[in-house]
DNA sequence: GCCAACGTTGGC
DNA sequence: GCCAACGTTGGC
């Protein structure tokens, strides 16, 4: 099972929200790089999420409730959106500083391309962070 | 098809 | 608020 990390502004859509809604749309993204990782999703496989700017943490666990489809907020229907459920929050955040801290996580993705809303987290890296996050 | 200019994201 | 990184656009 591949495992996956998302990014969101919490001022647009936190975890919170995704706890509140019971399973969101993941759609808006513009990005070839992370379309290609959307497409790459599979169903029951888990997301790490991410809040960007305000909070710069993972806070929770999600899972990928819907492969791939094409996103009607597109108009060119060049992109794809997911659906993704909360599993639950974590225990405790785990910062941008924390992960750049960890030298497990020094090739991440997510690090090495910080623009990058839609990523792939090896095994090591997912066992390492949700170590960090109190198991 | 190349590349400069511009826009967006996100960390600091 | 600034700037680096990166993607996209448009002129040539």
């Amino acid at each position: 099972m591949a495992h996956w990390l998302v990014k969101s502004e919490p001022n647009a859509y936190s975890f919170d929200d995704l706890v509140r809604d019971g399973g969101t749309v993941w759609d808006g993204v513009r990005n070839n790089a992370a379309a290609l990782h959307l497409k790459a999703m599979k169903v029951g496989e888990e997301v790490l999420f991410y809040h960007s700017q305000e909070g710069k943490a993972v806070v929770g666990l999600a899972k990928v409730a819907r492969t791939a489809f094409p996103d009607k907020s597109d108009p060119t229907g060049r992109f794809v959106a997911v659906e993704l459920k909360p599993v639950r929050p974590l225990k405790k955040e785990v910062t941008l500083a924390d992960m750049k801290a960890e030298p497990k996580l020094a090739g991440m993705e997510m690090l090495r391309q910080s623009r990058l809303s839609v990523s792939p987290v090896s095994d090591e890296q997912w066992k390492t962070i949700l170590k960090m996050a109190g198991g």
